[in-house]
DNA sequence: CGGTAGATTGAGAGTCCTCAAGCTCTGTGG
DNA sequence: CCACAGAGCTTGAGGACTCTCAATCTACCG
C-alpha cells in the first residue's frame, strides 16, 4: 500500500532555514543565528512524499531524522493480520523518527496523510547537536517529552473513554493542535482525515466510528466538510472529552 | 487514596553513586568518571516511598526528577470521574518525572507499587546537565525516545489487542523488562500488582481481567503466585501477543 | 472472630464489532 | 455525455466481546 518516499527538489522549503515560513509564527521558540545555522548546516535536504506514502517504513530503519515542515502525517503501528493503530498525528514542526533512532528493535512507521514537506537530518548528526549546541539538545528533548504527553492522553483515550469520548477528544485535541500552528482559517481547519484513520487511531472500528462521528454531528458539536473540520460547540466537546485545554506555549523548532 | 511521598533517610541507597548497586549489573551503559561525580554532585537526596502512595502527584507540580533506585511504580492519568489508566510501568533505573517538567499543563501521577527507593535530582539542574555533559543530555533522550517506544506498544495493545492478547502482551513485556535489570530469580519475578492494576494498564474491568488471567493460568501459559511470576510458555504468550523480543540492549542510567 | 482487600464466579446488559448493502462523489473511458 | 469503477460514507441487523452488578471465597490482620 504504502511506498517509500520520494526525494523531489522542493520549492516550497525555502533555500535557507532563515526563511522559514514556520520559524514566522509566533508557534516557535526563537533560536540564536548561530543555532539556526547550525540547523541549517546540519540540514541535509528537503523531500516531499505524497499523500498516503510512507515517509518512514515500519520495516525498514532509516538513517534520517526529518522536521515535518508542510503537510499532516501520521505515525503508527500495525499487528501482523492488519490492524493498525495510529499512535499520533504530526503537524508542521513535529519531528519524525527520533524513536526509531532509539528503538529497542521496535519500529513505528510514519505516513503522510497529506503531501507533506520535510527537512532531513541525518541521525547520526544529532550527537554532534548535543555536543555543539546543547541548548538544540535540549530542544529534542523538550519535543519528545511533549510528544510523550500526548501518547499519554492518547492512552488513557483508549484505554478508558468510550467511543463518543474518544471522538469527541479526537476533534478538540486535532483542532487545537492545527490552531497552535496556524493552520486555522474561518475557525475552520483542515481536516485530511478519513473515518478510517480516525477509528484507527481511537481504536474503533470504522463502522462505529462512522455512528458516532455521526451522532455528534447530528447533536450539532461540530462539522466536516470538503476536508475542514469546523468545532460548532467546542464546549461541550470538552464537557463529554472531559479534556480542557491549556493555553498553548511557544515549542522548540529543529 | 495517595498521598504526598515522605522523604526517609534511606540506607537502601549508598552514600556515592559510585557505589550504586545498579551500576554494577550489565544492564546499564557506563559513564566516565566525571560524568559520574557530576550525577552525583546534581543529586539531593534520597527519599522513600511506601507502596501505594505517590511519588508525583497528578494534581500537582514537582521541582524535582527522580530515578527509580529501587522498587516498582507506574505512571497513570485519571479522568474526573475516577477511571484510571496505567500509562506505563516503572522499574529500576527508569527516570521518573521528565514528562512532568516538559507538560504543556497535562499532568500524570507516578505512584509507587511497591516500597520504592528514589534518587532526586532538582529539575532545574536538567539544562546545567546538558550544557556541562552533553553525552548525559544525550542519554536523557534516548531514555525519553526509549519510554516513548514503549507507549507505542501500549497504544497498540489498548487500541487494537483483545483482552487474551492484553494480557499476554502485558505478561510477557513486564517479565522481559524485569529479566532485564535482574529482577528474576529461579525464572520467576516479583510482581507486585493486583489485577485491578492490570486491567488499568490494559484499558479492560477488574472482572473481564480476572477471567482473561484465569483461562491463559488455565491453558498452563502462566503463573502468578505469591506476588511472583512465572511465565511456563512464553513461546505461546508471544504468539497470541504477536509480540516477539528484541535483545535487551543496555541502556543509560543518570 | 469480625473486618478488609483482593480474587473468583455467575448472570444479564450494553457497547462495540462484523457482515452486508446501498449511497455519494469523483475520475476515466467509450 | 453517460456508463462504470473505486473510494469513502452511511445505515441496518445480528452477534461477540466486554462491562456492570452481585455474591462468594480466601488470606491476612488487629
Amino acid at each position: 500500500m504504502a511506498s517509500p518516499p520520494i526525494p523531489i527538489q522542493s520549492e516550497t522549503c525555502p533555500a535557507h532555514c532563515r526563511q522559514c515560513r514556520l520559524r514566522k509564527t509566533d508557534a516557535f521558540s526563537p533560536v540564536t543565528d548561530g543555532e539556526l545555522e547550525f540547523i541549517y548546516q546540519l540540514r541535509k535536504g528537503v523531500i516531499q512524499v505524497e499523500a498516503g506514502r510512507d515517509i518512514i517504513s515500519e520495516q525498514k530503519s532509516t538513517d534520517k531524522i526529518y522536521t515535518l515542515y508542510a503537510g499532516w502525517a501520521f505515525r503508527y503501528k500495525t499487528l501482523s493480520d492488519g490492524r493498525r493503530q495510529i499512535i499520533n498525528f504530526l503537524l508542521p514542526g513535529d519531528l519524525v523518527g527520533l524513536q526509531e533512532k532509539f528503538a529497542d528493535g521496535a519500529t513505528s512507521g510514519v505516513q503522510a496523510a497529506t503531501d507533506a514537506v520535510l527537512c532531513a537530518f541525518p541521525q547520526d548528526g544529532l550527537w554532534e547537536l548535543f555536543r555543539n549546541h546543547p541548548s538544540l539538545g535540549y530542544d529534542v528533548t523538550w519535543l519528545a517529552a511533549r510528544e510523550e504527553n500526548m501518547l499519554d492522553e492518547n492512552l488513557l483515550t483508549t484505554g478508558r473513554r468510550n467511543a463518543t469520548e474518544r471522538v469527541a477528544m479526537l476533534l478538540l485535541h486535532l483542532f487545537r493542535r492545527a490552531k497552535r500552528v496556524s493552520l486555522i482559517q474561518d475557525g475552520e481547519i483542515d481536516f485530511p482525515f478519513s473515518q478510517q484513520h480516525i477509528a484507527d487511531a481511537l481504536g474503533l472500528s470504522l463502522v462505529h466510528t462512522n455512528k458516532t462521528l455521526r451522532r455528534l454531528h447530528r447533536m450539532g458539536l461540530h462539522e466536516i466538510r470538503d476536508g475542514r473540520l469546523r468545532l460548532l460547540n467546542p464546549k461541550a466537546l470538552q464537557e463529554i472529552a472531559d479534556y480542557y485545554d491549556k493555553p498553548a506555549r511557544q515549542v522548540p523548532l529543529l
